[in-house]
DNA sequence: CACATCAATGAATCCTCTA
DNA sequence: ATAGAGGATTCATTGATGT
């Protein structure tokens, strides 16, 4: 059992805290380490399990450069089944040693959530909401055959029903601007200097969760001195918030090149990192409103006409948000710049709708969409 | 079986798809009535099902004894059970009646969706993409203990690993501001005008989806013509916006007031005219046009010189319509991808021909031919 | 030093047709 | 079915390099 350097910080009141490994990574497997510790013991857990991803091949850039893939051994399982009973075990575990009103995260992807999710409740826990992590800047679908994987999920579920779990609603409605937090959280992924890396500057773990994310978990469903979790520490992301935010933590992990890079990492943090707090804030999510909406919104009908301001050129909009012109097709701006023989053009304020007899530019349309999404989120 | 006022517009020519009751909703059980359509018949499946784990009809167990108190873990495991069974049943009767390239779209919160995914999963379902739909307006959490939720969860799986389903990206991204189209939808939910109402001003559904949704999902994954059924059809999204769409759709609904609201809304939609339903064709659909024949119409001569837009490298054609660069030899894609030391490479971008001391790509030479081709057929 | 340009990269179930 | 060849495909951000 390998210790930080931090000496633990205030201890609970409770009794069976007295045993509690606090503020320590557990070497070696989670069932067994949280068998091992006293049931009803820890405030919040929050588990980043493998995500079981089933990659086929490698995948190239459009610029042939490799994507340097997840294909770490603890990410393989044979089977669904076998997923599900590794799911179930260590679930079990985490539910004993949760207290009464204790509550759980669990985050992952559409390969995994979902069994995630039904374990939850076939054991017992209450789940009390899903949340989408968006990501600002998550690596496109490169050979355009899905969905841009934008998102990933967490769950927040009580240990059960009756449980009444930490959830500090004042907090997190003053920090977002006086209203309601949503269920959809908005976060770059984890680069730049967040991002531990080795010695030959490659990525310590291919999967660092941002210290935002934990941020926000840890604000909104813990207090001061209660006792957080991970039986996935990684790189200790969930140890390094948890310091700062005055809170204890468990970190359980088997790889020994995690182990060391999360303790160097928590050694260094100084708890209630003003500075840091402050960068949390929130984004103001700022409504992108793509001219496809405003067909799918019923604002332009397809098969409507569209024109430049003097009338040279009229357009026909296809159902699919695309725009044609003579032998010319693509999106608002493509076909503006086309039309004009120009390299760029702003479709917006270039084509316009006409309403009883008068031309007006489509932007007045998107201004339209944009002010209602703003009443409706004030 | 009731059908809507709708004549069935355009059948495919698939034999199997003549005793398709298209564009007509069946009244009665989905699981019955898609056992009797024909198997391998369907293109694209949204289903909306319900979620409430306490079934309307009361919930009694395969020996017929009555689930009363719902408090204990057993009688929820019974209960999430029973989901489970009604689950695996519709979504089997689904996979059965969709072509082997077919899809399934389903959606749902975290009371079911997780179980809905696994299942998918479990049934051999493909999945492509978790989507959310961010509700720009949706309704506040009042007492304040959870995150306001604030979106709902789509999966979109196709009907094995192997099926190609179709997905018109090149439509979307163009939509989309020229980016590729992302796993997080926002959209207002379903309120004033396009809510349908009773005679006493009551919501005539309590989940109507917005159409905006369903014109992105049928939009994106399915093509005109395609069949669409709702298992779940309520009062008939998926039928109107699939009418407007020129897209057959088949419901399937038991209760008699959204089978009448539906079929007064969808016989009031007029669909789109065909120019404006056609979409973007993808590069991928256009005519296959071999290197060679640029040689053989004279538009490049044996003899000539090719390079990298650098001039980094310079190849020579050769009369078979090879390329000849060092000692590297083979097609214009074997040999850009040797002198780059990559594992492939498109040789039409990657190649220019000179003219008057300037590049162009040969991709230039394929659109002329192309465009001749174009106006050959038309 | 300011600013432009280029290169690198991230939890990814990532092609299609013909022989 | 399987192999091989054709050829289609990327966004936001960070950090380094160049002007």
């Amino acid at each position: 059992m390998l210790r930080t350097g931090t000496a633990a910080r205030k201890r609970g009141p409770e009794a069976f805290d007295s045993h509690l490994p606090l503020d320590t990574i557990l070497v070696g497997d989670c069932i067994e380490h949280m068998n091992r510790l006293p049931e009803a013991s820890v405030d919040l857990i929050f588990a980043d399990p493998p995500y079981n991803l089933q990659l086929e091949e490698g995948l190239t850039r459009p610029d042939q450069s490799r994507v340097d893939a997840v294909d770490d051994d603890w990410d393989k399982f044979d089977s669904f089944a076998h997923y599900d009973e590794f799911t179930k075990a260590w679930m079990s575990a985490a539910r004993r040693i949760l207290k009464p009103d204790g509550a759980i995260w669990v985050i992952g992807s559409y390969h995994n959530i979902f069994r995630v999710g039904a374990t939850l409740q076939d054991l017992g826990f209450w789940m009390l909401n899903d949340v989408v992590w968006r990501k600002s800047n998550p690596m496109p679908n490169f050979r355009g055959t899905r969905f841009t994987n934008a998102h990933e999920t967490l769950i927040w579920a009580s240990r059960s029903q009756k449980s009444r779990p930490t959830f500090n609603y004042e907090a997190l409605k003053l920090s977002n601007d006086d209203t309601q937090m949503r269920s959809d959280w908005l976060f770059p992924i984890c680069t730049g200097g967040e991002r531990l890396k080795d010695a030959n500057d490659d990525k310590v773990h291919p999967t660092q969760k941002p210290e935002a994310l934990l941020y926000r978990v840890i604000m909104a469903t813990s207090k001061p001195g209660d006792v957080v979790l991970d039986p996935f520490f990684g790189t200790g992301t969930t140890g390094a918030v948890a310091k700062k935010l005055g809170r204890h933590f468990i970190g359980i992990e088997r790889e020994n090149t995690y182990i060391n890079a999360a303790l160097k990492r928590i050694a260094a943090i100084k708890p209630h990192d003003l500075t840091a707090i402050a960068t949390m804030k929130p984004k103001r999510a700022e409504p992108r409103v793509p001219f496809g909406s405003l067909i799918e919104q019923g604002l332009i009908a397809p098969g409507a006409q569209l024109f430049d301001a003097q009338r040279r050129y009229c357009s026909i909009v296809r159902a699919d948000g695309s725009l044609v012109c003579g032998s010319h097709a693509g999106s608002i701006h493509k076909v503006g710049a086309l039309v004009q023989g120009f390299d760029a053009c702003n479709g917006w304020t270039f084509w316009h709708y006409e309403h009883k007899g008068q031309l007006y530019p489509i932007d007045d349309l998107r201004a339209h969409i944009r002010a209602a999404l703003e009443k409706l989120s004030a």
